[in-house]
RNA sequence: UCCCCGGUAGCUCAAUCGGCAGAGCGGGUGGCUGUUAACCACUAGGUUCGCGGUUCAAGUCCGUGCCGGGGAGCCA
């Protein structure tokens, strides 16, 4: 007999009559002479109730059948006529696949953030995590939908790379000799013979793809070694990294703020029931917020008019607001949470704060570079108009202290059939924060790499 | 890395001015003819984060270390 998925029973129009289902009891109650189990699949986020009749040979292995064990039922589904839900399982068989001691450490009732980040081999059995990982595979499905209905290629960047030029932050060092100290020069006899590090983009070698087969986009892990303690930092994540040939700020504004709404009408469409339980207990009015992001336009505006609307706030801010530095956190919340209330895109940063390969303004001053920042998150999205024009991406280089013999190859691309484009960086969990109204990056990551943690 | 706050039962927390360490939930046992985070009764459960100090007396005050959280920087 094949096993019955939850979330098919739930909705089902009509009994099937008799199956099996398999899951983990999240709750038993007893009465004299007749028991419930709360069974949950994963398959959704609501359970199935079994029920025993306590004269039935079931019920004798039901001291077994305890909070936490994996429970395998036979029985007949039938209209239940309690409250509650639609369907039950009047079961015949009973086995428990795996007992669940009474030291199995979630209860029936709500745990901390903290406390579950401390267990997080068990976490995907509660009720909020195992939402959050049904909404990162229905979200990470969207994302390959939405690029394929553009003509988006997916591409593979590498995870392992020897460039250094990067400019996105500390990176991991690789080696497999023994003993390499921090801050050591590499040694001589190392698996590439050169430095090799973990990535923290994929954006260079995605420009290199897309001006070969136009627009492409990479889904994978980057890895920063920045020794970041926020709820918004992990050191290994998950980016979204379009790159469109033939295509300028503009486009790319449009792109990154289409993809954003797209993915929040999709979250609304289909993640309801588990949206439902973020909205009720972390993040009350979440639904509404949701909503206001895939209908409402984003604001726009350059980095300078940004400046201008925080100096006239008449706000005491912490950090002096400078048309020649970049928004500071407090700025960024100012903008998007308290002056618009919305999703806020801020462009053409002043060159001097921003990397070599972002295209240089005819202002010879700032350059076509493009952050979304969202309302209770910041920045989820950061990315730029390409420089394609060598000569002022050597000069930009330069002025960087870049070494061109070790971007020879970007360069290249440059040299020959250089063509306009654009593209950025969506950090994943960054965006189901957002959808979820989650606080915590370590809370939507299933298991997280921070300083210090390493487990699991 | 810097600043602030915290660490008490398995979990979430309380403990007044330094004066006998507690509750709810969870666990165990028993009860209850259909429950919905079931309910009722009884019960077990403590290195008050570690180390050092002040004091007749420290969960409480001081020093220090570790761990957690929030904010900042860096960024997605």
């Amino acid at each position: 007999m094949k096993r019955t998925r939850v979330r098919n029973i739930l909705q089902a129009e009509a009994p099937f009559g008799r199956i099996m289902v398999k899951g983990w009891a999240r709750t038993r109650r007893d009465s004299k002479g007749v028991s419930f189990i709360e069974l949950n699949d994963g398959s959704c986020l609501a359970n199935v109730q079994l029920v025993v009749d306590g004269a039935s040979p079931a019920a004798q292995v039901l001291p077994e059948a305890a909070v936490g064990a994996a429970i395998l039922a036979v029985g007949e589904m039938v209209p239940s006529p309690g409250k509650g839900q639609k369907f039950e399982i009047r079961v015949e068989e009973l086995t428990v696949l795996g007992p669940a001691p009474e030291d199995y450490p979630l209860q029936k009732k709500r745990h901390s953030d903290e406390f579950l980040r401390t267990i997080a081999h068990l976490r995907p059995r509660t009720n909020k995590y195992g939402a959050l990982l049904r909404i990162r595979s229905d979200l990470s499905f969207a994302i390959h939908r939405f690029f394929r209905e553009r003509d988006f290629h997916y591409v593979q960047t590498p995870v392992l790379t020897g460039s250094d030029c990067e400019g996105a932050g500390e990176l991991f060092r690789v080696t497999t000799l023994d003993g390499a100290a921090a801050g050591e020069a590499p040694r001589a006899g190392d698996f590439f013979g050169k430095p090799a590090y973990l990535t923290v983009s994929g954006q260079l070698e995605a420009e290199l793809l897309c001006l070969g087969v136009g627009d492409v986009y990479t889904f994978g892990p980057t890895f920063r070694a920045e020794n970041s303690n926020t709820p918004r930092h992990a050191a290994e994540f998950w980016m979204v990294e379009p790159e469109m040939a033939f295509a300028d700020l503009e486009d790319n504004m449009n792109l990154a703020e289409a993809l954003v709404r797209n993915l929040a009408s999709f979250a609304l469409e289909q993640c309801e029931e588990d949206l439902a339980l973020f909205d009720r207990f972390v993040s009350p009015g979440l639904f509404e917020s949701i909503r206001h992001t895939a209908e409402t336009a984003f604001v726009r505006i350059t980095h300078a008019e940004a400046v201008g609307v925080l100096a006239a706030s008449g706000r005491d801010f912490q950090f002096p607001v400078d048309p020649e530095m970049d928004l500071q956190t407090e700025h960024e919340r100012f903008l998007c949470e308290e002056h618009f209330k919305a999703p806020v895109v801020v462009r053409d940063y002043p060159a001097s704060i921003k990397p070599f390969y972002m295209r240089l303004n005819e202002d010879g001053a700032t350059v076509g570079a493009m952050d979304v920042l969202a309302p209770g998150v910041g920045e989820i999205v950061g990315g730029s108009a390409r420089e394609e024009r060598l000569d002022v991406l050597q000069a930009r280089a330069r002025a960087c202290g870049l070494e061109e013999a070790s971007y020879w190859w970007y360069l290249d691309t440059r040299r020959f059939g250089s063509a306009p484009h654009a593209g950025f960086g969506m950090g994943f969990e960054r965006l189901i924060m957002m959808l979820t109204g989650v606080g915590n990056i370590r809370d939507v990551i299933p298991f997280p790499r921070t300083p210090n943690h390493l487990e699991f």
